[in-house]
DNA sequence: TTGAAAGCGATACCAC
DNA sequence: GTGGTATCGCTTTCAA
């Protein structure tokens, strides 16, 4: 058996209510009489049980993070969020609990916070997060969205600005000639497609370029699809000569692709990528991308979620964060 | 508040004890009242609250994750052991809570068993796995260590086979030829060199190749130190034509180094990384890297977790798993 | 087959 | 400043 409580309590002599006030240093309570059940605990090598804790306490220090798991991966987009999630939360004593969600994800989140067993949840991506951010709203669960803003007004999100990141990369192709960009988004993308897309159309429009809507699609989700869709872009008559893909992997596939059908890149075809994922590195040509402070947002996340957590009536926190374009080979050549 | 099994009681006129029996389907409970149960809980919208049930069950239905976080990221590596990890979990019923052990990790370690916050533990590197393995063992909790081995007879582990990975590539770089083989470790993998080491001196012995100390070689952490390497190889006597580095970061670190020194890869230098990132089908040359069946292992580690944590008294999982070598231009060039 | 009652281990209120 | 006691929500003997 576990050392509890009324062992120490019986220990040193008091009462297990005397000694779990010591030992969460409660304010009425003797410097000595805590100095005492301390060293006592140690020595007795005592440890809380969450389970009992948690209960009486009704909150678990432990929180959430959802994400879509439908291709099985968890890429190293996630990855980079989670970094900053999880040494922000461990820094303040919360755990962070992985939720793949599968199947229903709608009666997954409803189980999620009607059984406490986390405080508050992270939300990232998943196909159904209009749905998701409608229930948590209405349980009134605490949480808050990742890389995706929310019309709602007091909904919770940290995401980066695809509205700009498109608007920057497109004035970076424009600046160098281009004149007819293509602008690739992906199924399992749909907001932020959208918010990619305004924010090309408006750089076009400061240019005085016209949309051509032939050159704006959106993909299917499985690999091979961006190297279709880049065929399909090259059979158009005048074909563009530059792309703006919405992640890297379909970049670098539309990139492939190609370079495959004969084209120079970035002579005959410049493009640019989303996400500075370390592929985007070893690829040659190297591949402009757009970068998101990923980590930042996990960490600003998990801050706000905390905050709402300490005190429910506190503002939601809603942050935009600005993205850096870095330039490389499949843009500018490696002159 | 939230709906509890006392109000489904007072709602189907029933105590509350046979709730929880027909909401378990316990044995001795009529077929009518586990369905008026049921309906009414389903009614009521009930959800049992996790705290208190872990804590009258004395288990929590959760594992925990735990690995080294002392380069403040969560690679690819882990990413890909944590999607069999999670899957198995998920359909088990169990949830996956992460471990970044940072700044002490024994006491950590310590805490996480004996505050009851999991039922279970997987543990991936960090740089004291042995003194945890030795602390977990003597706590008697159960863990599974995920792609390393353990001589410790009762110690579970599922690995890949690190030995064989290294007979593999040093007998294909023989077999093409190379003759003055570089085998290059990292510090924060010090087990995995040594089982490495030891396949490269076994390939070598089988061709009667002379083993030369000074091209084996183990690198410091950062990023960088695979560059110095490199060229501190380039600069011996006869130096290699190839090298056997320990993980693909690594590899393409030494890849740019000699490019960037004037060797063509792989006319001069043939180079084999390990665990087939993404990043190492998008440099150029493409990298021949091994292959280690990642979510493989952490399937079947969560497997042998989740027997041990059913019956005590189950054997250890000790599993070490075959990898494939995977060829490609960094060895055999595009031809 | 059902119900009453005793906890699981910790916290928090209310006396003293 | 300390101790008794109720309680968090659920499971599980034990008796009826």
């Amino acid at each position: 058996m576990a050392i509890t409580i009324k062992d120490i309590a019986v220990y040193v002599n008091m009462s297990p209510s005397t000694v779990s006030k010591a030992l969460n240093d409660y304010p009425g309570t003797s410097a000595e009489t805590k100095s005492r059940v301390h060293a006592a605990a140690r020595e007795l090598g005592y440890y809380p049980m969450a389970a009992a804790r948690d209960l009486r306490r009704g909150k678990t220090n432990r929180i959430g993070f959802s994400f879509g798991f439908s291709h099985n991966t968890i890429g190293e987009f996630a990855s980079r969020l989670i970094v900053g999630v999880v040494a922000t939360a461990e820094q303040a004593g919360y755990n962070l609990l992985l939720y793949p969600l599968t199947g229903k994800p709608l009666e997954r989140l409803t189980s999620i916070c009607r059984t406490g067993e986390v405080d508050g949840l992270l939300l990232m991506g998943g196909e159904h997060l209009a749905e998701s951010v409608a229930l948590l709203q209405s349980a009134r669960f605490p949480f808050v969205v990742l890389n995706r803003s929310s019309a709602e007004p007091d909904v919770s999100f940290v995401t980066s600005d695809h509205f700009a990141a498109a608007v920057l990369a497109t004035r970076h192709l424009i600046a160098l000639g281009h004149r007819r960009i293509a602008c690739l988004g992906s199924a399992s993308l749909g907001q932020v497609h959208a918010d990619r897309s305004a924010g090309y159309r408006q750089a076009l429009a400061e240019a005085d370029l016209e949309v051509d809507e032939r050159l704006i699609l959106s993909v299917a989700g499985g690999p091979g699809a961006g190297a279709q869709a880049m065929r399909q872009l090259l059979a158009v008559d005048q074909p563009p000569t530059a792309v703006l893909a919405i992640h890297d992997p379909l970049a670098i596939e539309c990139l492939q692709a190609a370079v495959a059908a004969g084209r120079r890149v970035p002579e005959d075809l410049a493009i640019i990528g989303s996400d500075n994922l370390r592929s985007s590195q070893a690829i040659q040509p190297t591949l402009t991308t757009i970068d998101p402070p990923l980590a930042e947002i996990g960490r600003l996340a998990m801050e706000g979620l905390l905050r709402r957590l300490a005190d429910p009536a506190s503002p939601p926190t809603r942050l935009t964060l600005p993205v850096t374009l870095l330039v490389r080979e499949s843009t500018v050549g490696s002159g």
